[in-house]
RNA sequence: GCCCGGGUAGCUCAGUUGGUAGAGCAUGCGACUGAAAAUCGCAGUGUCGGCGGUUCGACUCCGUCCCCGGGCA
C-alpha cells in the first residue's frame, strides 16, 4: 500500500486555536505523512460528534480512493463510536431554542423536561446539565423526544470497513506521572501565550476551546485569581482526571474483542505500530 | 510572659440547648447517542490536638499541657 494517512480522532486537536494545549503533533512530528482533521476548525465554532464523523468518513473514503491506509489516532471515544456505529439522526437544533435552553439553570431545565419529555427526565440525572439540555432542545426543536430519535442510528461505517483496533491502557502510575509532566511541558512550550491569544478573542466561555484542559486554569492565573503553583497543580489534576475518564471509557465501552495494550507506550511499541502501519 | 482566635476526613471548613460527626474539593469506582479534554452518578476514610475530670453518656462542659496564627508587653 502506498503509505498511510493519519486522521485525528481527538475532539480538541481539531481546533486551530489549540495547538500546544491539545498536544497536537508538530510539523516535524508529522513529517511527510499526511495528517487530516488537525486544527482545521476555528475555535469560535463548536465541533460535534456528527460533524467530525462525517469529515472522518470523507477522509477515509479519500484515502481509500488514493490507495492509502487511513489510521485514526485519538482518544475521543464518542467520536469514534459515532463514526463506526452512527448516531441518532437528529436534525440541526434551532439556534434560538438551543440558546434559550442552555441559558436555563439545570433545575429549571430538568423541571421543564419532566413536563415535555418525562421519560428522558426520569432517565437523566437532574444535575446532568449537558444531557438535560440536549434532551430539552431536541424535544423543543424537533417535536420528537430524544428517546424516539435514539431508537435508530445512522451513518456508521463499521459494516463496510476492515477495522484493526488497538486500545492503549498503560499502567496507571506511569500514566499519571506522564500527565503531570505533560502539563509542565505545555507551559514550557508556550501554553500561556496560546491562552492569552484565546482570551483576546473574547469567545463564549462555554465553547469547547475555552473549556479544554489547561485553558480555565491558565486563564484564572493570568486573571490574578490564582498563584502559579496552584495553577500548575490544578492543570495537572485536570489532566489526570481526564486520563482516568478515558481509561474507564476505553476499558469498558468498546467491544470486548478489541485488543487492549497494557504495556508502557515506549519505543518498542512505537516500532510495532510503525510495522503495522507499513503492512 | 499576658490577652484573643484556632486545632474535627488527604485539604478548606460546618457542627444550633451534651446522645460517639457532616459539606465542598481531592481520591477510588462507574456511566456516557450531535459541547465528550464535556457532563454526571456512587463510595471510603476520622484515636473530633494530648491527658485528666464532671456525667449514664463529652467534638460539645471544667482543668491542664502541647501546637499554629494575631495582638500586647
Amino acid at each position: 500500500m502506498a503509505g498511510g494517512v493519519v486522521i485525528n480522532a481527538d475532539a480538541s486537536q481539531v481546533y486551530a486555536d489549540l495547538s500546544i494545549l491539545s498536544a497536537r503533533p508538530s510539523a516535524e512530528e508529522m513529517g511527510d505523512v499526511p495528517h487530516r482533521l488537525f486544527g482545521h476548525i476555528d475555535g469560535a465554532q463548536a465541533c460535534t460528534a456528527a460533524r467530525w464523523a462525517a469529515e472522518a468518513r470523507a477522509e477515509i473514503n479519500a484515502a481509500h480512493a488514493a490507495g492509502k491506509l487511513p489510521v485514526l489516532v485519538g482518544g475521543t471515544g464518542l467520536y469514534i463510536r459515532t463514526l463506526l456505529d452512527g448516531i441518532a439522526p437528529v436534525p440541526e437544533i434551532d439556534p434560538a431554542i438551543r440558546a434559550a435552553v442552555r441559558a436555563l439553570p439545570v433545575a429549571q431545565a430538568h423541571a421543564a423536561l419532566r413536563q415535555e419529555d418525562p421519560q428522558a427526565a426520569a432517565r437523566l440525572a437532574p444535575a446532568d446539565t449537558t444531557r438535560v439540555a440536549r434532551a430539552l432542545e431536541v424535544i423543543r426543536s424537533t417535536g420528537r423526544t430524544i428517546g424516539e430519535w435514539q431508537a435508530h442510528k445512522s451513518g456508521g461505517i463499521a459494516d463496510r470497513i476492515a477495522l484493526s483496533p488497538l486500545i492503549l491502557l498503560p499502567p496507571r502510575p506511569w500514566l499519571m506521572e506522564r500527565c503531570d509532566g505533560r502539563f509542565v511541558q505545555m507551559l514550557d512550550q508556550g501554553a500561556v501565550a496560546e491562552v492569552e491569544a484565546l482570551l483576546a478573542r473574547g469567545l463564549d466561555p462555554d465553547l469547547p476551546v475555552m473549556r479544554a484542559i489547561g485553558v480555565p486554569e491558565i486563564a484564572a492565573w493570568l486573571n490574578g485569581d490564582s498563584e502559579r503553583d496552584s495553577m500548575i497543580e490544578r492543570g495537572q489534576r485536570a489532566t489526570r482526571q481526564y486520563a482516568k475518564r478515558q481509561y474507564t471509557w476505553f476499558a469498558h465501552q468498546p467491544p470486548a474483542d478489541w485488543p487492549r495494550e497494557s504495556r508502557h507506550i515506549d519505543d518498542n511499541i512505537a516500532d510495532e505500530l510503525a510495522i503495522i502501519l507499513q503492512q
